[in-house]
RNA sequence: GCUCCCGUAGUGUAGACCGGCCAAUCAUCUCGGCCUUUCAAGCCGAAGACUCGGGUUCGAAUCCCGGCGGGAGCACCA
């Protein structure tokens, strides 16, 4: 099998296109067969160089597996053959009208008198577009299909037009560039692709593309058609991801609020949770809806495991603990399947009897006066006010109901920390030190989520925030 | 408006080509229980669907027709 990935180098990759490419990689590898990169870059007004390396790399953080890699741009002396060739045998036209009159004449299942002249004509229409003769919009190819054809999307479509934009990799070498119809249809075809894997949103440009394989004697490759993925929550849109990252509103194409693949990377999603997730949607052409509980549950058994535990109290209270008699310790696992990983120890020092503990308002702010509660791992305590407890001892109240147990940081040593959350919120709190070794990585924040730490600067590497991924 | 495609639990998915083994699979979600010094993980259990109406047939999720619903396209974007 040879196959094919065929992005517009707009941008990098994001949620959408991770469908198609894992599921295209997926068939490759089953089968042994190609998989092509072809960069899809014909039209010079949407094409943004960075994306060209961008697209490289995120195809490589997701595992698939790149044959050979041609762009479009390369091969536009390809196109202008092949389109001539199309003249000749009478498959194409050179039309001079106006935009609007040429769509309102195949709405009309009306020809323009340009459409029956005769290759010769047609030829030496095309190379005045070649020669610079016309202007933008005023000369375009059009591929002959069938006029009376019932489906309007299927009549006469433009297969070349003029652009004076500049390309930003070739310039202003050409002034004549193959629309995405001729372009994909003949590479399909030069490139030896055996299978198309494509969105259902290419339905009718298969259909298109068909008179071109008929009219150059090719066969057609075997296409198969994915239906339409729905993904409710972060932007996908290129242009808008674009104008957020320059006018501040996002920190970067891997912000957490946005669909791109470095927004996953960024968060800790897995690639093999993805290619898990898309492997399982296999490729029917019903639409469907990203399922975000269903990915997140995929992700946290790949990362759950490796995940070390820590504590984090958003939106802190300080809460002072009376009447602690001696130095109060405390150690917790890493992670609870692996004690060999080591623990998390602190020693909390009493002075004049009295301890300080940050606890989550969210936690705190609820319980009634006069409630027992245990501090996680070390000590329980009696809620007095907002601000004060009573030590209750040490060890785990035997009989009767066990008491809520909370999350708590120790003061001295804890580290700032920030979570962005892909909704959009930032939770502001205090991390236990011990987190500041795991930076870089992901962790879980125990009731509270997978995250992946960074520190916020070099300069101040003991302030971290964090990109949220999941529960 | 025209054309094409599609319709299995909340979300996805298997089964449909070659009708019966489907009182319909698996995953996720939800809800219980066990375990647990995380409201995590793990274990056990429950609930939840063939879009509707006709037809063919001994028998239809599966074949046929129609309705309804959803999506895509009708770009000198990809």
């Amino acid at each position: 099998m040879v196959m094919r990935l065929a992005p517009g180098p707009s941008g990098p990759l994001h949620l959408g296109h991770s469908r198609m490419a894992i599921l295209n990689d997926a068939y490759c590898k089953a089968t042994k067969g190609t998989l092509l990169l072809r960069l899809e870059d014909t039209d010079p007004d949407r094409v943004m160089l960075e994306a060209f390396e961008w697209i490289a790399q995120d195809l490589q953080w997701l595992g698939v597996t790149i044959h050979t890699t041609v762009v479009q741009s390369d091969r536009f002396d390809l196109y202008y053959a092949h389109a001539r060739r199309l003249l000749e045998v009478g498959a194409a036209y050179v039309s001079t009208a106006p935009e609007e009159v040429w769509r309102d004449a195949k709405l009309h299942n009306r020809p323009l008198p340009e459409r029956h002249e005769a290759p010769h004509a047609q030829l030496e229409r095309f190379d005045k577009m070649l020669g610079g003769a016309y202007h933008d919009g005023e000369a375009v190819l059009v591929i002959k299909t069938d006029l009376a054809d019932p489906n309007p999307a299927l009549r006469d479509w433009a297969a070349m037009r003029i652009s004076t934009s500049p390309h930003p990799r070739t310039k202003d070498r050409y002034l004549v560039y193959p629309l995405m119809n001729l372009a994909v249809a003949l590479d399909d075809h030069l490139l030896g692709l055996t299978h198309v894997l494509r969105g259902k949103d290419h339905l009718n440009n298969t259909y298109r593309q068909r008179w071109v394989f008929d009219a150059l004697g090719w066969s057609v490759p075997h296409y198969i058609h994915y239906g339409r993925v729905r993904i409710d929550g972060p932007e996908l849109s290129t242009s808008t991801m674009a104008a957020g990252i320059a006018d501040g509103t996002y920190s970067g194409w891997d912000d957490v609020r946005l669909g791109t693949l470095r927004a996953m990377e960024a968060r800790g999603i897995e690639p093999a949770a993805l290619r898990r997730y898309w492997v399982e949607a296999g490729v029917n052409e019903v639409d469907v809806v990203l399922s975000w509980p269903t990915l997140y549950a995929f992700n946290k058994e790949l990362i759950d495991d490796r995940s070390d535990r820590f504590c984090f109290t958003p939106d802190p209270r300080t809460v002072r603990i009376e009447g602690v008699e001696g130095p109060l310790e405390r150690s917790s696992p890493l992670h609870p399947s692996h004690p060999e990983r080591g623990e998390r120890r602190s020693t909390l020092h009493p002075h004049g009897g009295v301890v300080e503990v940050l606890i989550a308002g969210a936690d705190w702010d609820p319980l009634p006066n006069g409630a027992l509660v245990r501090l996680k791992d070390m000590c329980n305590l009696t809620k007095v006010d907002g601000t004060t407890a009573t030590f209750a001892g040490v060890p785990m109240p035997t009989g009767g109901r066990r008491p809520q147990i909370l999350q708590w940081v120790e003061p001295i040593g804890a580290l700032p920390l920030q979570v962005r959350r892909p909704e959009g919120p930032v939770d502001a709190g205090m991390v236990e030190a011990a987190a500041g070794a795991a930076a870089g990585g992901v962790v879980q924040l125990e009731r509270y989520g997978f995250v992946r730490l960074q520190p916020t600067s070099a300069e101040r590497p003991t302030q971290l925030h964090g990109a949220f991924a999941h529960r």
